[in-house]
RNA sequence: GGGCCUGUAGCUCAGUCAGGUAGAGCGUCGGACUUUUAAUCCGAUGGUCGCGGGUUCGAACCCCGUCAGGCCCGCCA
């Protein structure tokens, strides 16, 4: 069984209603590890419907967490943000990157909408719609109020499960609440007094003051926070990353925080980093990250959605943007095709090819953009279409190209769509190699030293034989062939002679729409030049 | 120091929870086809399941130990 449809089956146990949560701090650019937060919770969430559950998908914007640093993509103007809630103060402005101040007194464009707003509009072309919770506004709003009390009135037995689960030693004036200072930050605030609503401190420019916990005049700490929300919107299930849900981990502390709270704490799914491949860990702070943004430019939503479905949630993904990224959508397009039903139906499959077939269907199931939809193949691979890009220039001759070929009748939206993106991911840096077309602009000995002395004759004939040729790619298609028949050869030979002197490879993508689109002398010298090697 | 996760074919991974003949896809190789979609079709190849013990009629799977990689016990998806 697939493991969304795991999760949801041992989620029924628990009850018919659910709301399965997700949660990220917009501090920076988002990241395609975020995605898989975010749509391990969608695929969850989707699984448990289709189980027949009742189910509130939602994502909690963490914008009451305070700036920790000047970001190295952040303006030095930030620094005396440090310490101040994300929601709450400017976004960095274009250009410079300081804040923006304009936009924050006018629309009240903050810092977390900045980074949130790229991210959700990638979100609704991947088709994950959660309702959205404001962590923010929740705290002025009074939502944590009860949880916050519960907390105050029983921080000595908060004091001890963190204590004791997380083995740290939390600080004589510790308090389950952080007030907002004299500059509204929440760094360097020492809690004096507690006498409810109010909590009472004095900051570090030696200002006191008092907080209402009622009106958001501060947040509780993380490890409190996270049980604090389960309880007042009602959590049945979280899926979180691997950070949260080690040993002493803000899980295990919130876990039994919940309970002290009158809260059954969520069932936990952890799920492992994305790194990029070759790359390490994705960090914002280094600078290696691909953005959901970027990311889907040079693949479709469904492709992306698979990359989560096919792997379990406590694996690893090594991110691959070139050769992995062809064979994750070949493999999209093989799903496509596949009768699954029949495939299961079939009285000689094993236990473990069930499996594995089961677990494929509803990976694709997961991967479909709308729930509840049929993929449909588009009978045109990820690699045909590469070439096809890499080769005309205008769409209009790839639609040509493959109507002629009977692989299409007509471009459909989703191959239009696919098109566009592939011209991205051949302009960009992550397109691979070994998948780019590059003629040879001098010979490569080692590849021609592999021709046998037919294919090298051949070579003489087929460099005369375009030399004559009209420059169009009908007539170097009829040329490369006959050139080798004229002389009671294959034409085989002249193929492979052809990709050996002007690719340096055994065999090729189609040539004559690549060389029609070359310049005639450019391609005779380099022949040439070969033919003297001999 | 304490704990969690991962280790299975050249690569990406299923299979471990409920022990019962080691599975897919990709790759590779061979064949067919070919005025070639690095295409397609057919066939083959491929593994001391990290390592060592134990339990069992039987272990990739359960138990103990060990090695390697990643992570957590301030913050991070």
């Amino acid at each position: 069984m697939h493991w969304a449809d795991v999760a949801a089956k041992s989620l029924s146990h628990r009850g018919n209603t659910h709301v399965i949560s997700t949660g990220i701090t917009p501090s920076g650019e988002f990241h395609i590890g975020h995605l898989r937060e975010i749509l391990t919770g969608d695929m969850l969430a989707r699984a448990a419907r289709d189980a027949g559950l009742d189910v509130d998908f939602i994502f909690i914007v963490d914008s009451a967490d305070p700036l920790r640093k000047v970001y190295s993509f952040l303006g030095p103007e930030f620094e005396q943000f440090i310490g101040h809630q994300i929601g709450a103060i400017p976004a960095p402005r274009e250009g410079d990157n300081n804040p923006d101040w304009q936009r924050f007194n006018d629309d009240g464009w903050t810092y977390a909408d900045h980074f949130l707003t790229p991210f959700m509009e990638a979100l609704a072309e991947i088709g994950v719609r959660p309702r959205i919770i404001d962590n923010l506004s929740s705290y002025r709003d009074g939502k944590f109020a009860e949880m916050t009390k519960m907390a105050c009135d029983s921080a000595e037995q908060i004091r001890e499960i963190i204590e004791r689960v997380s083995s740290r030693e939390l600080a004589s004036d510790w308090f389950p609440w952080s007030p907002l200072d004299s500059k509204q930050s929440l760094d360097g605030v020492k809690v004096t007094g507690y006498e409810y609503p109010l909590v009472h401190w004095i900051d570090s420019h030696g200002v006191e003051g008092s907080s209402d916990i009622t009106k958001g005049e501060g947040k509780l700490p993380w490890r409190i926070d996270w049980p604090a929300k389960w309880s007042w919107i009602g959590v049945t299930c979280e899926a979180f990353g691997k950070d949260h849900g080690a040993a002493g981990g803000s899980y295990a502390t919130g876990r039994e925080i919940s309970t002290l709270l009158g809260h059954q704490p969520p069932q936990p799914l952890t799920y492992e980093w994305i790194s990029l491949r070759g790359k390490g860990a994705m960090s914002s702070s280094t600078g290696n990250t691909i953005g959901p943004i970027e990311a889907l430019r040079l693949v479709p939503p469904q492709i992306l959605r698979l990359l989560i479905a096919n792997s379990k949630p406590n694996k690893a993904i090594d991110f691959d943007t070139g050769m992995g990224l062809v064979t994750l959508a070949d493999e999209f397009e093989r799903l496509c095709t596949r009768d699954f039903d029949s495939e299961i139906n079939d009285e000689n499959i094993s236990r473990r090819q069930l499996v594995q077939v089961e677990d494929a269907k509803a990976a694709l199931r997961l991967s479909m953009v709308e729930p509840g939809t049929i993929a449909k193949a588009t009978s045109v691979s990820f690699r045909h279409l590469a070439l096809l890009a890499q080769t005309k220039s205008s769409d209009d001759a790839i639609w040509q190209s493959l109507i002629s070929s009977s692989a299409i009748t007509e471009p459909t939206k989703q191959l239009e769509d696919r098109l566009a993106r592939m011209r991205y991911w051949i302009e960009s840096e992550h397109f691979p190699e070994e998948m780019r077309i590059q003629i040879l602009s001098s010979p490569d000995e080692k590849a021609l030293s592999l021709l046998d002395s037919d294919e090298k004759s051949a070579l003489k004939e087929l460099t005369a034989a375009l030399r004559n040729c009209q420059w169009d790619a009908e007539s170097i298609a009829s040329a490369i062939p006959q050139s080798a028949k004229d002389n009671d050869m294959s034409p085989r030979s002249a193929y492979r002679a052809a990709y050996a002197a002007l690719m340096g490879l055994e065999r090729g993508p189609r040539l004559a729409p690549i060389l029609a689109e070359m310049d005639k002398n450019a391609i005779l010298k380099q022949l040439d030049s070969c033919c003297q090697l001999d």
